[in-house]
Parts: C-alpha cells; sequence; structure tokens
DNA sequence: AACGCTAGGTGTACGGGGTACACTTGTCAA
DNA sequence: TTGACAAGTGTACCCCGTACACCTAGCGTT
C-alpha cells in the first residue's frame, strides 16, 4: 500500500503524462465527461494536483489540441501544392477521426495557440510556395478553414491575442514589438493577413472582410455544383474514375 | 409588490416565452453564461419552474435552434436553383450573426429536431427541383454542411434517431413504421439518403461513406483554387467585377 | 548534521450548475 | 362545494472548477 503510493511518487506527474492521460480519457468517456476530478482520479492523484502542471481546464484542453496537432503528418516536400495540401488535409482527418472529441474541443477553443499557428503557418506555408499570391491563399484558407478545423471566422481578428489580453490594455510600442514578434515567427501568416489592405504598421487583420470570405467561399462551392451537375457527375462514376487513374486525384475538368 | 408578482402570474410562462427568454438572454450574456438558473431569474421565477415548460437544458437549446431556423427566410419561388441556394445561405448565415451564440448551439447539437430536419427538408428540395440527380445533391449537401451549420457529419446516420433511441430497443415493424413516417414527411432528405446504395427497405442512411463525401468537398474546393490560381484571381478584381456586373453573382468562368 | 527552500501533492471549502421529488396554490368544471 | 389539474415552489443531491492554506520529501548550502 505505502508501496503502491511510492511507486507513483517514483514517476511524479508531468504535464506530458497530464495531458496524455487527458486524450486518453477523452477517447475513453467523451469529452463532456472529461472532468478534472475524474482526470485526477485516472491518474491517482488528487483533483489539486493537476493544477500544479496545467493552470486550469481551459489550458488542459489547450494541450490536448496540440498534441492532437502533434499527430498530423508534416507536409510533404512535394512540389505540387495540390498533393501536398490534399494529403495534409486527409491526415488531419485521419487525426480527429481517431479522437472523437476532437472537432467538438476544437471549435470550443478560441484561443491561438502556439501548436495551432505553427500548423496554421505551415499549412499556408504550402499555398505561398505553390505560387499563390498572399491574397488568393488569405481567401482559400478562409475557404478551407472549416474543412480542417473550426477556425474558419475569427482567424486573423488579432493576430496578437494568443493570449487573453484586450487590445486596450496594451501599449502602442508593446504592440509593435508583438508584431515583430509575430513576424518573425509566423512570416506567412502575416503575410496573408496583410494581403488585402496595405496600412502595414497598424492593426493587422482589422479589416478582414468576413461577408466576403464567406461568399468567396460558397460561391466556389455553388460554382463547383453546377458544373458537375452540367457534366452529369454520379458518384458511382466519380468512384470508378478514382480506381482507374493512378491513385486518388480525381479530375472533374472536362478534359 | 403582491401586485407584481400577480402582474406575473397573469401572463404565465409557457414553452414560447421561456425559448425567447432563454434566445434574448444568450445574446447579451453569451451562451456559456445561460444557465436555466439564471434563465429563471430573469423571467422572474424560480429555476425548477422551467421544467414545467422544457424537460431539461438540451431540449431548451434545441427549441432555441428551432427558433433561429424559422428566421430564415423561406426559399424564393425561383427557377434558379443556384440563386435560390445562394440567397437562402446568405439569409442563415444573417441569422447566425444575429445570434452568436447559434453556431455553438447547433455544433453542440446531435438530436434532429424536426425543425432542423424540416429545414433540410426544403434545402435539399431546392437542388432536386433545380434538377440535380439525389446522388448529387446528397454529396452537394454534405459538402455544403458545414457552411450553413456543423451538420455535415452524421447526417444521415440513423435518420430514426430524432429522439434519443437506441436502435436496438426498436422492434423491426416499428422501425419499418417509422421509415414510412420518414419517407411521407421527408421525401427529399429520404430520397437522398437512399440514392447511392440501393437497399431500400432496410436502414436507411448506414452505408454513408464519410470519406468519399469528404474528399468530394476538399476536391471540390482544390480544383476551384487550382482555376481561380491559373487565373490569376485577386481579391480586389472579383470586387470590382461583382459591383459592375448586375447584382452580386460572381462569375469565375473565364467565357 | 542542521537548515531552509522548493516542487509536487493534499484537504477543505466555496459558489455554481442541472434536476429529482414532494409540496402548495390558483383555476375551473362538475 | 369539491376535487382534479396545471403552474409554480422549496429543498436537497450530486457534480463541477478551482482558491487557498497546508504538508512533505528531496536537495543544496552552510
Amino acid at each position: 500500500m505505502t508501496q503502491q503510493l511510492e511507486a507513483r511518487r517514483r514517476t511524479p506527474l508531468n504535464r506530458d503524462r497530464v495531458l496524455r492521460a487527458a486524450v486518453a480519457l477523452a477517447d475513453e468517456v467523451g469529452l463532456e465527461s472529461l472532468s478534472m476530478r475524474r482526470l485526477a482520479e485516472e491518474l491517482g492523484v488528487v483533483p489539486m494536483a493537476l493544477y500544479k502542471h496545467v493552470a486550469n481546464k481551459e489550458e488542459l484542453l489547450d494541450g490536448m489540441v496540440a498534441n492532437l496537432i502533434g499527430e498530423i503528418d508534416p507536409p510533404v516536400p512535394d512540389g505540387d501544392w495540390k498533393r501536398a495540401v490534399r494529403l495534409r488535409v486527409l491526415s488531419a482527418r485521419r487525426a480527429l477521426q481517431r479522437h472523437p472529441w476532437a472537432r467538438q474541443a476544437i471549435e470550443s477553443r478560441t484561443n491561438k495557440t502556439p501548436a495551432v499557428l505553427d500548423y496554421m503557418e505551415s499549412f499556408t506555408g504550402m499555398f505561398l510556395a505553390g505560387g499563390f499570391s498572399a491574397d488568393l491563399t488569405h481567401h482559400v484558407m478562409h475557404a478551407l478553414g472549416g474543412r480542417m478545423w473550426g477556425f474558419t471566422q475569427e482567424l486573423f481578428d488579432d493576430p496578437a491575442g494568443t493570449t487573453a489580453e484586450s487590445p486596450a490594455d496594451v501599449p502602442p510600442e508593446a504592440r509593435a514589438a508583438m508584431f515583430q514578434q509575430m513576424a518573425a515567427r509566423y512570416p506567412n501568416i502575416v503575410a496573408i493577413a496583410t494581403s488585402t489592405h496595405h496600412d502595414e504598421g497598424s492593426v493587422v487583420g482589422h479589416g478582414c472582410d468576413d461577408q466576403f470570405e464567406f461568399e468567396f467561399a460558397l460561391d466556389l462551392l455553388l460554382d463547383g455544383f453546377e458544373r458537375l451537375h452540367e457534366e452529369g457527375w454520379s458518384s458511382r462514376r466519380a468512384k470508378l474514375d478514382r480506381t482507374e487513374s493512378g491513385d486518388r486525384q480525381r479530375a472533374p475538368l472536362p478534359e
């Protein structure tokens, strides 16, 4: 009995063990049943012990999401942007499917943690490397947003807001410094965030035209629907086409 | 003082008043601060009083969503499916924007309430009326899902599951009866749900190929991106095109 | 050897949440 | 008058996140 306790002590808790246990527990019982108390019990520890390793439940969830992002394959160093993006999105999807709680967790998260920003940064890079303009990349990221995450909307609203901080209480020179840091660490994100409006030095993503972004993606889909309709598309034929062509690169273009 | 109480009594609570108060409260304080207790207080009533009008908080949220759906404009009786869909989606978006809690509420909801089914039914009808095959409509609905709602994924998993009921405890003849009811009330939904696999009588949407749905939408977007990229698309020009052409029907087709 | 610092774990307690259950009360038909 | 029924009440239970004071083991310094 004392032995058991000591055995536990021998590998003391740490942030990573906590996060991994949280992921495993959520996998098992679902996100709605993941409580600090239950997680603590799972770890053979008193609830408050967790707070020595995560600030609060929010941060726990952020950490879980970060772990999940770690499961997504890095971009393949392919010359073909489309192929690279496709593979990456499908990899992300696989990660989400392994963890049924993930979708909900991501959607509920509003803070842009470094893990999320890193992912976005590298994702953005795939388009830019493919020769896309920053402008087009910007809109494309918005359109794709919901497909990989729930981060469609307020993505670029406040790039400085990686932690909870109201804009008002940050002195201007500090804001400038943060912008420098952002630009250094996330050049792609900053590039596309500042693409559509040229007032570089000022607030970064303030003028992101939500309505336009939405209609951009909507019309892209509607136009695609129309084309398929006119072509007499059917899922059966699409599946046949897919299997007979090389891999799984569907080719809905007529010629 | 007794008068105030009596004034309250004179218009006794009812389901609709509860739901409307809930919507108003959520608009004000956010979904995370909407509690049964607070809502009761707002209505000048003890928390348990609410349970005479809604079964529980889940049902309250379902009701709120139903109210919200009621704010979406009905489909315009237009010959042009694209125009009709576009207007409807934009109307839905406006409704969501009026109620910041809506997105989160919809995403968290998993039950398919009549209100949601009615909306889907009429939405589906727009494509079918436009001459789309049930097959294509099926995929198109999936692809569009995330744009209007969060109901992309498990939409057709269990059409009988409008209320919480495990499939096992429903006798087969009852299932058949439910199917008849579904088909009568939601002909369009049933049509597209049964489109891709022909085993009509059996479980309806069991064989919905999630992976295929996902790739369908993904490739539609990627192909669209590619086309815009090749055309040298820019948001500035797109906005100019939009304003000079009739209304807001973007025309990305080269000719 | 004695000390004191610190990181990690504990125990207690508070306020808030959803809701089961037994109750009162006001209204109206018979 | 009665008595049934719908609406509202009061109390209580269990779960949640987490603030705060405390303990304890291990360690480097003196």
